[in-house]
DNA sequence: CACTTATTTTTAGCAACTCACAATAAGGCG
DNA sequence: CGCCTTATTGTGAGTTGCTAAAAATAAGTG
């Protein structure tokens, strides 16, 4: 337990510069979404705990709310899926998921700065003005693919009767 | 009441072909979403429910589940928002949601087939074999712009203290 | 028309959050 | 350094949106 300091007292002077206290809980959020990126309030709860037992549910859900609010933390979410959190901001991003395992990787945007960024409005369409687009790709990763191919049975698919 | 028996028909020979039994909640459920796109469960229950009143929500939820898997629907979850339906699907078309009202546009997809689909894997990461990218462009609508220029008081905004 | 079984209904149940309010403790101040 | 204001956290309850189990109903088949 020495070698965090410099990531808490960024994370602290980062809560300050947007007039937010330094409390020891949210700096605990902070530290369990850094190294458990892309994980839900309950798992960001649960490592958090390691280091802070007497961490409420509650104050997750505030504190995470609070930090996406003012983009320390970004949230996407992901069909199926709770919200997930990541320290990674900033950077515009995108996220692969594999329907089959739910394991999340991170892509960079495929087309420099704005990504597939300006959308072709219908001739009848109001354009609206876009700040953000979220790309989520959807697959299957390596593993679950290497899974499908072997002995097993049912590949769990369409039914169609 | 005399207009929409093609509507009626068609759908049903598509359920047929998919091997489901034709009823009259899935038919309403399917006139439900054509008619009002981007709609969540509940909205297209009331709708469903202005020509077969009797209908229950978790039919709804079943034929919505159960139509989506078939991709007779198509199904997508903007943040902080349930689940919305629309019976365009095949044309791989994304969407714009403004933050401000909830509006949802369509919007076609910029680059032909496979939209900005490619991702730039990162070199340490194990690609994932892509079959779908969902992009979901986030803004603000006219409306809502407008609105926000005018007298009004809170913007809404950060409040960053 | 009878029969099989998909579909719908009924009734519970649950996950993931949100809300309201009391208790606590940062950070500013004298 | 202790006091005070008010952000933050904790407590406890409530909501939304959806899933699960089992009984009742009704498509489609022969």
């Amino acid at each position: 337990m020495t070698e965090h300091f410099d990531g808490q007292e960024a994370w602290a002077a980062a809560l300050r510069a947007h007039g937010r206290r330094v409390t020891k809980q949210r700096l605990a959020v902070l530290a369990a979404v850094e190294r458990h990126p892309h994980s839900p309030a309950e798992s960001i709860l649960a490592a958090a705990r390691a280091e802070l037992p007497e961490l409420t549910a509650q104050s997750v859900y505030v504190v995470l709310g609070d930090l996406t609010d003012l983009h320390m933390l970004r949230r996407f979410e992901p069909p199926h899926s709770p919200a997930l959190y990541e320290t990674r901001v900033g950077d515009n991003h995108h996220h692969a998921i594999c329907i089959s395992c739910g394991r999340v990787e991170d892509v960079d945007c495929a087309v420099g700065h704005a990504p597939c960024l300006t959308p072709h409005w219908n001739p009848d369409a109001k354009p609206m003005t876009i700040q953000i687009a979220d790309v989520m790709y959807q697959g299957i990763c390596q593993d679950c693919q290497q899974a499908q191919k072997l002995p097993s049975h049912s590949p769990s698919q369409e039914k169609e009767k």
